[in-house]
DNA sequence: AGCACGCCGACT
DNA sequence: GTCGGCGTGCTC
């Protein structure tokens, strides 16, 4: 046998290096041996690190007596199985990140710390065998007396939680009956079961429906990509569930991505009262204890049903047989710091890998997505219809332009919505822009107050009395006098949502109104609350930024005015018009549910523009596919790729001269078939006091992209002199910030 | 990321 | 003469 070849351990170490370290087993020989997916604590220059191994080898690239010892192995057994350790470093290799990083990354927070996983199950008590022999001679305790019976009652123990359920606060019973030695401490299966049952049966399915459901399930057991295009209100959540019923009944795991839990109550209950399987949610709002057990018990197979967001995606699951990605076009699903994934790119990639269909699903798909659906890539479902054949709200431009505007309301908006109002409806509004206003300026010297640590404005917040850097968190208390000239004619130009708010008060003195941004919101359970009531039509005229476009069905708003569409239409970044139509559709669909048909007004300076025409005329498919022919013909994602590099400094000309740099040592390998343009300055050069410039890599084709950064950062990575210079580098980036 | 090594300027 | 600035390189 080979048990005398020296053993190597392939380790990943969690540090920004790049590449893999090999290290000797421990010395101490342990009760466990090593193997992938352990976690391990390595000496690592002059200090020690945690690690993960990736591999078992028995060659070593370098001298085998020059390797370390693992300092201790940290867990019994593997943390991760062999296709989720693949899996994260496939996506670590894709974005260039240090695997180390990326796979600690995915790892629920308390393993980044060299601790023991906790036992699974949570924490709960049980009776002894004492304590069922003692039962009757508690008639003078009776607290104790009650957790005893309750204890009868389920054998195999019941949590903390449960105890405190039925009983309250009973820490003091179960304290003296520990003494006693009546109970004792044990571990109770952490995945509640749900029973679905009878509830079980949903609402009839529409042809579409069925063939989306049928298409799917025929793809069960192997790889292929769905794109399930559904407007509004076409019953997409029924088709998951069907899907997720089939699935699970076949004892199978399923990953159901959304891009915030915080805004899908409604789709953990539908799925809780469908379903008959264990779930976990994975979200930033659990608490770590709380967090690692769920992820455990996705890793061990208990839990059938993950329902997560962004970083589930990397969520070890051993029986996975279908990964959802629910409103694909979303951007929270793109990491936009450190290891800057995609989760639904990887979604599709380790659907592919584990041989399982992927379904991205979205009424207003990403021209990514819907470039690979037009192309066969992806399996194009399509669910046309309306529940119960509502119309589609009626989209209407109103031009602006010579207008005489009141806080950015036109008349014409003002009219609809007294006439609404008066019938008893309810109006939503939308405008982008938290605070009063975006600029405060001098109207006798011209003085602009800006930030003095960015390239911009400072915002108005006029309750709070404080100008604003929205972009660095600068806060100054607004100056009484012309901080330049010293006169006292302070004026505030444009609006956000507080100055509407003042001034819809004001035109509608008698109706209840609430304005639903992040510093109305501020206060825990507030945004909830607002939500509730609109929700249930009490007030009836809404006013809010981008948190009132995801997610919240009001059935009674019968018109939406969006108060800025340009935005959107001249924006600097390309993807600017596509954003701008999800985000007209997604709010349009907010409004008229069922009896009542909505009306969108799209307030704009450019009432003539060719896609906001082909949006308003022929809906969001006839703009993607205009908006995909402009991609084409200037050769943009999705018809070409990219990767950005960003750097920034403190230092006014170091980022760019960094860069530059880099840009030299990419020209012998870019070849034909990769572009590098650049540097140039980032959109807002000047944030929080540094400088931000960028490099753009494109090529046609992925694989040479990718062939010619695994390169190039080689390249860039020795290079020296970037002092002060921190830089990295994007793969597919979303946002040119 | 840390951490030490090294090579230049102003000080008990 | 040395203390310490941070630019540079390395970590199995």
């Amino acid at each position: 046998m080979s048990t005398d070849t020296p053993l190597i351990l392939r380790v990943a170490v969690d540090a920004p290096v790049a590449g893999l370290f090999d290290y000797l087993p421990p010395v101490a020989r342990t009760e466990n041996t090593p193997a992938p997916g352990m976690r391990v604590l390595v000496p690592f220059g002059r200090s020690q690190r945690l690690g993960v191994i990736v591999a078992l080898a028995t060659r070593t690239e370098r001298e085998p007596d020059r390797l370390k010892p693992v300092a201790s192995l940290l867990d019994p057994i593997p943390l991760l199985g062999a296709a989720d350790l693949a899996f994260v470093l496939w996506a670590a290799g894709y974005y260039h990140h240090a695997p180390g990083e990326a796979l600690f990354g995915a790892l629920p927070a308390r393993l980044r710390r060299p601790l023991p996983p906790l036992e699974s199950g949570e924490p709960g008590w049980r009776l002894t065998a004492a304590g069922h022999a003692g039962t009757d001679s508690l008639t003078r305790a009776p607290r104790q007396a009650q957790v005893v019976r309750l204890l009868l009652a389920h054998r195999s123990g019941l949590g903390r939680a449960e105890l405190r359920g039925h009983l309250g606060d009973c820490r003091s019973a179960l304290r003296a009956l520990a003494a006693r030695g009546w109970i004792e401490p044990c571990r109770i299966a952490s995945v509640p079961r749900i029973a679905g049952g009878a509830a079980a049966t949903g609402p009839e399915l529409d042809v579409y429906q069925r063939r989306a459901v049928d298409g799917v399930q025929g793809a069960f057991g192997g790889f292929r990509a769905f794109l399930l295009e559904g407007v509004t209100g076409s019953g997409k959540t029924e088709v998951y569930i069907r899907l997720l019923q089939t699935l699970l009944a076949a004892g199978r795991q399923a990953l159901l991505l959304v891009p915030e839990i915080g805004l899908t109550p409604q789709l953990l209950q539908r799925l809780t009262g469908r379903l008959e399987a264990p779930m976990v949610a994975l979200h930033s709002a659990l608490q770590a204890g709380e967090r690692e057990r769920a992820w455990r018990s996705a890793a061990t197979g208990e839990a059938a049903l993950v329902l997560g967001t962004r970083s589930a995606i990397f969520v070890p699951l051993p029986r996975l047989g279908l990964i959802l990605v629910d409103e694909e076009h979303d951007l929270s699903f793109k990491q936009q710091e450190g290891f800057r994934y995609s989760a639904r790119d990887l979604a599709v990639r380790r659907a592919q890998q584990a041989r399982c269909p992927v379904v991205l699903g979205s009424a207003t798909p990403s021209l990514e997505t819907l470039h690979n659906a037009r192309r066969g890539r992806y399996a194009w479902l399509e669910l046309p219809q309306r529940a119960g054949g509502a119309s589609p709200p009626e989209l209407l431009t109103l031009d602006i332009r010579a207008q005489p505007l009141r806080a950015g309301l036109s008349p014409v908006l003002l009219r609809l919505m007294r006439e609404e109002l008066g019938n008893g409806n309810q109006v939503l509004l939308f405008l982008n822009r938290r605070g009063f206003a975006p600029v405060l300026t001098c109207h006798e010297c011209g003085w602009v107050g800006e930030c003095s640590r960015c390239d911009a404005r400072l915002t108005l917040h006029r309750a709070a009395n404080r100008l604003w850097c929205h972009h660095c968190g600068w806060l100054r208390a607004v100056p009484e006098v012309c901080p330049n000239c010293g006169e006292t004619d302070l004026r505030p130009l444009g609006q956000g949502t507080e100055r509407v708010e003042a001034e819809l008060r004001d035109l509608f003195p008698d109706i209840p109104l609430a304005r639903i941004d992040r510093d109305s919101t501020r206060r825990k359970g507030e945004l909830e609350r607002l939500l509730g009531a609109a929700r249930r039509g009490e007030i009836p005229l809404l006013l809010g930024t981008q948190m009132l476009a995801k997610g919240h069905h009001f059935p009674g708003v019968t018109l939406v005015g969006i108060l800025e569409l340009d935005q959107g239409l001249y924006g600097a970044d390309f993807r600017a018009p596509e954003r701008m139509a999800q985000l007209v559709v997604q709010v349009a669909g907010r409004a008229g549910r069922a009896r009542r048909a909505g009306r969108v007004v799209l307030q704009t300076r450019h009432p003539e523009h060719p896609l906001l025409l082909s949006l308003r005329r022929r809906g969001y498919p006839a703009f993607a596919a205009a908006a995909l022919e402009e991609r084409r013909q200037a050769a943009l994602p999705p018809f070409s790729h990219q990767a950005l590099m960003r750097a920034e400094s403190r230092d006014e000309q170091a980022a760019a001269s960094f860069l530059e740099r880099a840009a030299h040592a990419a020209t012998d390998l870019a070849g034909r078939e990769v572009t590098v343009a650049g540097p140039v300055p980032a959109p807002m050069e000047r944030r929080g006091g540094r400088y931000h410039a960028h490099l753009l890599a494109q090529a046609d084709r992925r694989p040479s992209l990718q062939a010619f950064l695994t390169a190039w950062l080689v390249r860039v990575r020795a290079l020296k002199g970037g002092s002060g210079v921190r830089w990295s580098l994007d793969a597919d980036p979303q946002e040119m910030l």
